[in-house]
DNA sequence: GGATAGCTGTTACC
DNA sequence: ACCGGTAACAGCTATCC
């Protein structure tokens, strides 16, 4: 029969000793689709040069007749082939040795022990990758598919039996299609506990919200006194029954997508657990299994035919350099991207709610969910965007640090340079690898502070991803010795060379940086229906070739190159030093550069001279390198270091035409620094670059100051918020936000690493010697102690900003405190 | 016992 | 452990006299 199709997730079993790939997805009437299919499997095995063919023969001869013997099944290797192939960019002869079962690829490359045989690779990339490699059913993507139907059938064992889907298929033929929609069906879920401690406390209530309207809180804890019940609100008798009626409802709606907000780390093995403690069974696959939660320090949790995802892992990797939220809490992030908050619910034990507060727990617990389902639709279009290019199922691209997927894209790509794939770092490489020096990174620019009229900055498109691009460097092109025909540069007093016959790693960079060129391009003229699409296309292309340089100088990666990290940061400081000197020289004045970033005032000319200058700078950059313009900026404004007369890096504020403030690295935009200091700063700079001049800022700061004095700032404007970095032990300095972490300890509000800490300092009976002494949590009376919000948080914070003008504020504010309070 | 250099720790920039 | 280096700064800690 022939159907179109959509994979959506990969699984795989044995059955007599092969493998077989379980895909399941949709067909395009909705259809729940199981496909079975196997591929060949097989490792590489990297022959000594100059063999003789005899001698090849030989070998060939001795491997084919491997025979194992592992845990009772025994299996062989099944033919050999002798393949020209590339490794790292070099011709070798290779075999390509097959065998029965992805499993047995290990143990065949232990027993090629032989003195021939110099490498031996490709059997390290787990079954599902190489799978989709060698048949190229790539998720999310639609396919005509043909084969025989299974169902009702014994094959396999009676696989499609055991599965509930619509039509279980062993695949025979694979095309191709054009794309066209695919809405999935997505349920979110979320739970309310007694305990934050996995599966230390009861499950109170569940909450399920589907895509197709489906809204439904479960809970056996009754809101007795609530007179008019939530119509969404389902009881049942006790916590089991709660788990049981959750599994219920998953596999009636039986959606694509399961989704939590930071489910692999809360409700799934929450769920799981109590599940075992009822001993009841979790059976949420589509072949009733449990979930899989996998443990070690990335915990994830997999269901079989549905893909669970946790939204928050996937927010952290694609969205989080680029978000303004200060943590990635639920409330935060819907704000930022739904415009929409959590309903409020002050959190108590279950024992002392009353009738009422039930009634508002239930409409927590939905909106969350609702929350949840909200972010995920905001997010799919990247998601499955993402899935198309990775090549990598659903699951793992929601899951992937940025390096992960930059290599899955790389693995995906081999194919085409007739490329055997490097093996993954072994803990000797990775311990070796991290011992290594750290290399020089970006240049940063000292600048001259002061406040600045008309700037111009312009700043390198993708800079690190161009030099890797131009300058040809990867791990493949690093050459041993000198040559003429080599890109050279100095690392550390010693001079690297990299060849200039383009390598696979840089050539796919450069396609990546082209596709994102082009879908960029696209965008800005693309029709209203295909503009999401290709937003997410576009931005996909810039993240994978943001991550690109990372990936060449992590201790994890295949492919890593310290050479080729530090070459990367070595050419990008020559670039960005030689864009300096050449804006220089056309006389003007250079204010501040950050590794691919520079800002100078453009004096005389107007905007368009500086566009034309701009086309002239670039027509003498080097291979791709390329400058763009960032923009044009009314007035800006640089300040000293607080200790010294330095100028400070990686602080400045600027303000465009429109009046739109960019303020860098100033406390304003740090989240360790009370409220009242940063909009405090905030309003300083605003008034000092819309006027020019400090009046109106000075008259303000003396004014909240003032406020200070007389004990009219809320509490909440005084709160510094710090994060708990590593658990409460590691700790050797006690500061502050350690010393209020340990408070809420004993109070028993759960913390641990990674949670961010609240706390005011208070007033103290005795003048304290540490700033610690004084800590209280928010919510503990006392009051504000008001030299240290003044000295340590407000003056600090505009100090050199009014130093920009010559004033000291230190001398005007604690002057007159001295007058005013200097009776002792 | 007070001053301070240096370290620990957090958060930002690119 | 799950991308790199550069930088500012607060507050604690060790060490000095």
């Amino acid at each position: 029969m022939k159907l179109k199709f959509i994979p959506i997730d990969y699984d795989y079993f044995d059955f007599e000793g092969r493998n077989y790939a379980k895909i399941t997805g949709r067909d395009d009437k909705g259809k729940r689709i199981c496909v079975i299919d196997s591929c060949e499997i097989y490792l590489w095995a990297i022959l000594k040069e100059d063999l003789s063919q005899k001698k090849i023969e030989a070998i060939i001869k001795k491997i084919s007749k491997i025979k194992l013997d592992i845990k009772g099944r025994q299996t062989k290797v099944e033919k050999v082939e002798f393949h020209d192939k590339n490794f790292l960019s070099h011709p070798v002869k290779a075999l390509k040795i097959y065998a029965t079962n992805y499993k047995d690829l290990h143990d065949i490359a232990d027993k090629l022990g032989m003195k021939e045989i110099v490498k031996r690779r490709g059997y390290d990339l787990g079954f599902t990758t190489h799978y989709i490699i060698e048949k190229q059913l790539n998720p999310m993507e639609w396919y005509e598919i043909s084969g025989e139907l299974l169902n009702d059938s014994n094959k396999y064992g009676g696989i499609d039996k055991s599965i509930d889907v619509d039509i279980c298929l062993e695949l025979e033929g694979i095309k191709k299609i054009d794309k066209f929609e695919f809405t999935p069906k997505v349920l979110a879920y979320d739970i309310e506990t007694d305990e934050l401690q996995i599966g230390k406390g009861e499950i109170l209530m569940v909450s399920l919200v589907s895509s197709d309207g489906f809204k439904k809180v479960i809970s056996w804890k009754k809101s007795q006194e609530s007179g008019q019940k939530q119509d969404y609100v389902e009881y049942v008798k006790n916590e089991p029954e709660l788990i049981e009626a959750f599994v219920k409802y998953v596999k009636k709606i039986s959606p694509d997508f399961l989704i939590g907000y930071f489910s692999d780390g809360f409700d799934m093995p929450y769920l799981k657990l109590r599940a075992d403690h009822n001993k009841i069974k979790l059976s949420l696959g589509l072949d009733d299994s449990q979930p899989r939660i996998s443990r070690g320090i990335m915990t994830s949790s997999k269901i079989k035919g549905i893909v669970h995802i946790d939204i928050l892992k996937f927010i952290k990797t694609a969205y989080s350099q680029y978000m303004q939220s200060e943590t990635l809490s639920l409330n935060d992030v819907a704000n930022e991207f739904l415009g929409k908050s959590k309903k409020p619910f002050k959190h108590k034990h279950s024992s002392k709610l009353n009738g009422k507060d039930w009634a508002e727990y239930y409409e927590y617990n939905l909106h969350d969910s609702i929350l949840t389902l909200g972010l995920f639709e905001k997010i799919l279009p990247d998601l499955l965007e993402f899935t198309r290019i990775i090549k990598d199922p659903v699951f793992d691209v929601s899951r992937n640090g940025m390096s992960k997927n930059v290599e899955s894209y790389i693995l995906h790509k081999l194919g085409e340079f007739n490329e055997i794939p490097e093996k993954q770092a072994n803990d000797k490489d990775i311990a070796e690898r991290r011992s290594k020096e750290r290399y020089e990174g970006g240049f940063v620019l000292e600048p001259k502070p002061g406040l600045y009229e008309n700037i111009v900055m312009f700043d390198f498109t993708s800079s690190y991803g161009s030099v890797i691009v131009t300058y040809n460097l990867s791990k493949s092109t690093l050459l041993e010795k000198p040559s003429e025909n080599a890109y050279t540069i100095k690392i550390k007093d010693k001079e690297v060379y990299f060849s200039k016959k383009p390598g696979f790693v840089p050539e796919i960079l450069k396609d990546i940086l082209e596709k994102r060129r082009k879908y960029k391009k696209e965008l800005k003229s693309a029709k209203e229906q295909e503009e999401t699409i290709k937003r997410a296309r576009s931005n996909a292309f810039k993240l994978l070739a943001n991550a690109y340089y990372g990936y060449l100088g992590f201790f994890g990666a295949r492919y890593y190159s310290y050479e080729a990290a530090a070459a990367t940061a070595a050419f990008a400081r020559k670039a960005i030093k030689d864009v300096i000197r050449m804006i220089e020289k056309a006389e003007y004045d250079v204010i501040y550069s950050d590794t691919d970033s520079i800002a100078f005032a453009r004096g005389k000319k107007n905007e368009s001279e500086i566009e034309t200058f701009l086309i002239s700078l670039n027509s003498n950059l080097p291979g791709i390198m390329e400058l763009e313009l960032e923009g044009f900026f009314k007035r800006g404004i640089w300040v000293t270091k607080r200790s010294g007369i330095f100028g400070a890096k990686k602080k400045y504020a600027l303000i465009d035409k429109k009046g739109n403030l960019r303020i860098r690295g100033f406390e304003t935009v740090r989240r360790d620094w009370c409220n009242l200091a940063r909009e405090t700063q905030n309003k300083v700079i605003k008034y000092i670059l819309e006027d020019g001049n400090e009046e109106k800022a000075l008259k303000y700061v003396k004014n909240i100051i003032w406020k200070l004095k007389k004990r009219e700032i809320t509490k909440e404007e005084l709160i510094i918020r710090s994060q708990l970095r590593k658990s409460l032990s590691e700790y050797k300095a006690i500061s502050p936000h350690v010393i209020a972490a340990r408070r809420m300890k004993e109070k028993k509000i759960p913390i641990g690493q990674g949670n961010l800490i609240e706390y005011y300092i208070a007033e103290t009976r005795e003048k304290k010697k540490l700033v610690r002494e004084g800590v209280k949590l928010p919510e503990e009376p006392g009051e504000y102690d008001i030299k240290y919000y003044l000295e340590k948080q407000i003056l600090p914070a505009v100090e050199n900003i009014f130093q920009v003008f010559n004033i000291n504020i230190m001398e005007i504010i604690e002057g007159k405190k001295q007058t005013t309070l200097g009776d002792f």
